[in-house]
DNA sequence: TCTTGGGGTGTTTTT
DNA sequence: CACCCCAAGA
């Protein structure tokens, strides 16, 4: 045990790196030793003590950088805790490992898959690839597509992998024929990832333990490596990650023999927060802290529980929701920043009304004290809700970023790009290969692509082979021939660029190029693909970018960094590119040209994030907590879960609202209101509207006061209302023919989802209208005036 | 071989 | 409502 173990040393008190931090706080910085678990409430500084440790680490123990091993959730936090260290301890901080899960396994299995027979230019498969490698695996199954539906198998699988159960185990463990017929798709579907040289996100974990587990030279090369593993978010590990971390951390030695020196364990620190739990539906298992103490027997817990984030008042609301959780560990937030101000409850008609209300009140806000509109954030349970909130800021000019949703990478034009690079890295990678193989049109059809197919069948060589061989195909159409024999040719002279390690950015022009991809879409008169354009040269700056900008990815090798010479290959691009997650894109602290825009995003995004003023919206029952949900305690309990990161993010002011009646899929329904709203103590919110006065007055009352009742009975009522019933009401009167607005080019028009847009041109008459309009960022939509819900303005 | 239109289906949440 | 997939026609 060092002499640094006792935090309450007088000397320590005035160390810098110690300065400003309370007790607990301190006493986690300075741990040495026994697995440490600190349970860190909402706000309590964490990430404070995670850099201040790693800085501790490097300065006073005289850790090496290159030994220190930090996980955390997002890129973006990385990014950032990387950040801050360095300003504590210089620029050596540079070689630390601080990345996620994914990325720290990339890196890993860059190096070492080779001895499990992959190529270490492995494809990565994001969801839309593995959903359709799925399809593909299903159909030669000839399993019956509506029983057997390629998500839900997929979902299936990645259970099974989060579980760290490979395909044979899965396939042992079947306990009836719809098991079986899973297990017989997970068996092919890694067939042909394997055959592809490709891993799906969840390969990226399991594969690195079994590795490490089959492996005992390399894993001990990787816990000699780390001396000092940091965990973020420990609560979201799921049991594939816990078991990464045990083989990084465990003890050393017993296959090695006796001939092997003997390593210590390297300490290890999980930060985390069980009532943060939030994504026990992709595997996370919330037992991992839970049972921590149980696992490393000889572990220290330290709880913070001092909240420097928040108001009293929304701390004590926060507690008070948690607290109808079972099961859980006692924590309560305090503060010593005062009450502040009571927290505002709107009940709106609609959530159209709802938007409105939100809109209005940031604009009072920004009027009548110094918040900035970049000060505020919106969180909703899904997606889709952020549509009627876009809506309301587009008519109003309010700047606003919608943080997840319509993703850059998920674009059409994007991924088919992306599949051509991929593709020259890794000509096994059938998937991205056989996407572009006829991407532009060039002649190359269904039946081409079959014939191709059951020749690489029939000689076992890889699909790009077969290619490449084409003449010995039978029954393939002389014209094909010449086609396919087109496109290798193309392929090669790009690859021989690859091979020259041009930068990415001027090897995704050529393919662009090359390919007649960028032709095509010039070429197109469908003002859509104008857009297209625009999004890939997005890209080339992107990947321009990244060739000019020494920055490492989040696997790029520390010591090529030491050296200077980041590795910045087509290669380096694409693995960072995959990895990039959705959260990285989150504005930073705003400032300049940033301070004007709105945060619009889910609440599972909003995790780790904290905005002085936050909108918890769509408070109803069904929609949060979400339908799916409501007839199942732990699922309930993770919603409530959602609900305490909901409300925890809010510093000074936190507004709460539902809608009575909520339109999905085109009809109405009503909601009750929800449940989390009861278990807020009522002398907290303030409503400046409620349920009762919108029945009998039907019109905002906006001079406040109103009464703090919620769940009147005219709600109560309400909850049996069948949707079924509504429904039919709502088909019933959306027949009647709406007027055919007419348009001329120039004219400005609102559409219900895609916002503000300038008609471009309106072609044939009447019924048959159609008019093509430039919404901006959305892109150019042709719109049938008949049906599509656009607004003259 | 490609385009068009109709029908069915889908919404949690994401590294 | 909006997307995707499939079947039929050019």
């Amino acid at each position: 045990m060092s002499p640094t173990d006792a935090p309450a040393d007088r000397a320590l008190i005035d160390h810098p790196l110690l300065e400003g931090l309370n007790d607990p706080q301190r006493a986690a910085v300075t741990h040495s030793g026994a697995p440490l678990l600190v349970v860190a409430g909402a706000g309590s500084g964490k990430t404070r003590v995670l850099t201040r440790r790693i800085a501790w680490l490097i300065n006073e123990r005289k850790a090496h950088p290159g030994s220190i091993l930090a996980i955390t959730f997002t890129n973006k936090a990385a990014a950032e805790m990387k950040e801050r260290v360095e300003e504590l301890v210089g620029k050596r901080a540079r070689i630390m490992w601080v990345s996620t899960f994914h990325s720290a396994c990339v890196r890993i299995l860059r190096k070492e898959i080779d001895r499990v027979g992959f190529k270490s230019s492995f494809s990565i498969y994001d969801a839309a690839d593995s959903k359709r490698l799925m399809t593909l695996v299903l159909r030669d199954l000839e399993l019956d597509p509506k029983r057997y539906q390629p998500n839900a198998v997929l979902n299936w699988v990645s259970d099974q992998k989060n579980e760290l159960r490979d395909a044979e185990d899965a396939a042992k463990e079947a306990r009836n024929g719809f098991e079986e017929a899973y297990a017989s798709a997970y068996t092919h579907y890694q067939r042909r990832l394997r055959e592809a040289h490709a891993l799906d996100f969840d390969d990226l974990i399991m594969t690195t333990v079994h590795l490490l587990q089959a492996f005992p030279d390399v894993r001990e090369n990787y816990r000699r490596r780390f001396r000092h593993v940091l965990v973020d978010e420990y609560q979201d590990t799921n049991h594939a990650q816990y078991s990464l971390i045990q083989q990084l951390c465990g003890e050393s030695f017993e296959e090695l023999g006796a001939e092997a020196e003997r390593v210590e364990p390297s300490e290890l620190m999980v930060v985390g927060d069980a009532d943060q739990s939030i994504y026990a539906f992709r595997g996370a298992d919330i037992r991992n802290i839970l049972d921590f103490e149980k696992d490393f027997p000889n572990a220290t817990t330290i709880l913070l529980e001092q909240n420097y984030r928040s108001t009293q008042t929304i701390l004590t609301a926060a507690n008070s929701v948690i607290g109808n959780n079972r099961g859980r560990k006692p924590k309560r937030l305090w503060t010593d920043a005062g009450a502040g101000e009571r927290i505002v409850g709107y009940v709106s008609d609609d959530e159209h009304d709802e938007a409105r209300f939100v809109s209005e009140e940031i604009d009072r806000l920004v009027d009548e004290s110094s918040l900035r509109p970049a000060d505020v954030a919106v969180f909703y349970r899904t997606n889709a809700q952020s549509r009627v909130f876009e809506e309301v800021f587009i008519r109003t000019g309010q700047p606003y970023k919608v943080v997840g949703g319509v993703r850059f990478y998920e674009r059409k034009e994007v991924r088919d790009a992306l599949a051509y690079l991929r593709m020259l890295v890794n000509t096994a990678d059938e998937i991205s290969l056989r996407r572009v193989l006829n991407t532009p049109k060039r002649g190359i059809g269904e039946r081409a692509e079959a014939c191709i197919a059951a020749l690489a069948e029939r000689d076992r060589v890889t699909f790009w082979e077969a290619l490449t061989r084409a003449a010995d195909a039978p029954g393939l159409a002389t014209r094909s021939l010449k086609n396919i024999e087109a496109f290798v040719a193309m392929v090669q002279e790009l690859q021989s660029m690859v091979e020259a390690d041009e930068r990415p950015d001027v090897i995704l022009e050529s393919v662009l190029e090359r390919s007649g991809y960028l032709t095509e879409l010039e070429a197109s008169d469908d003002p859509q693909d104008g857009t297209r354009v625009e999004n890939l040269a997005e890209l080339v700056a992107v990947a321009r970018e990244f060739a000019e900008d020494p920055q490492p990815g989040p696997s790029a090798d520390p010591a090529d960094v030491e050296a200077g010479t980041v590795a910045v290959g087509l290669g380096d691009f694409l693995e960072r590119v995959a990895l990039v997650a959705d959260a990285d894109s989150i504005p930073d602290t705003p400032d300049g040209d940033d301070s004007g825009v709105v945060t619009l995003m889910t609440l599972h995004t909003a995790k780790g994030l904290e905005f002085p003023v936050v909108f918890l919206t769509g408070l109803e029952d069904g929609v949060f907590p979400h339908q799916r949900s409501l007839g199942d305690q732990p699922e309930l309990e993770e919603e409530r879960r959602l609900a305490y990161v909901g409300l925890t993010r809010a510093q000074k002011r936190l507004y709460i609202s539902r809608a009575l009646v909520r339109s999905a899929w085109g009809a109405p329904s009503h909601n009750p209101a929800s449940r989390f709203l009861d278990e807020l103590p009522v002398d907290l919110v303030d409503w400046r509207r409620t349920a009762a006065e919108q029945t009998r007055w039907g019109r905002p009352d906006l001079t406040g006061g109103g009464s703090s009742r919620l769940g009147t009975p005219t709600d109560a009522g309400r909850r049996n209302f069948s949707t079924a019933a509504m429904r039919a009401d709502a088909a019933a009167k959306a027949k009647p023919a709406r007027e055919i607005p007419s348009l001329a080019p120039g004219d400005r028009v609102v559409h219900d989802s895609f916002g503000m847009g300038t008609v471009v041109a309106v072609d044939g008459v009447a019924e048959k209208s159609v008019a093509s309009i430039d919404f901006g960022s959305e892109g150019v939509k042709r719109l049938l005036l008949r049906y599509a819900p656009v607004e003259k303005l």
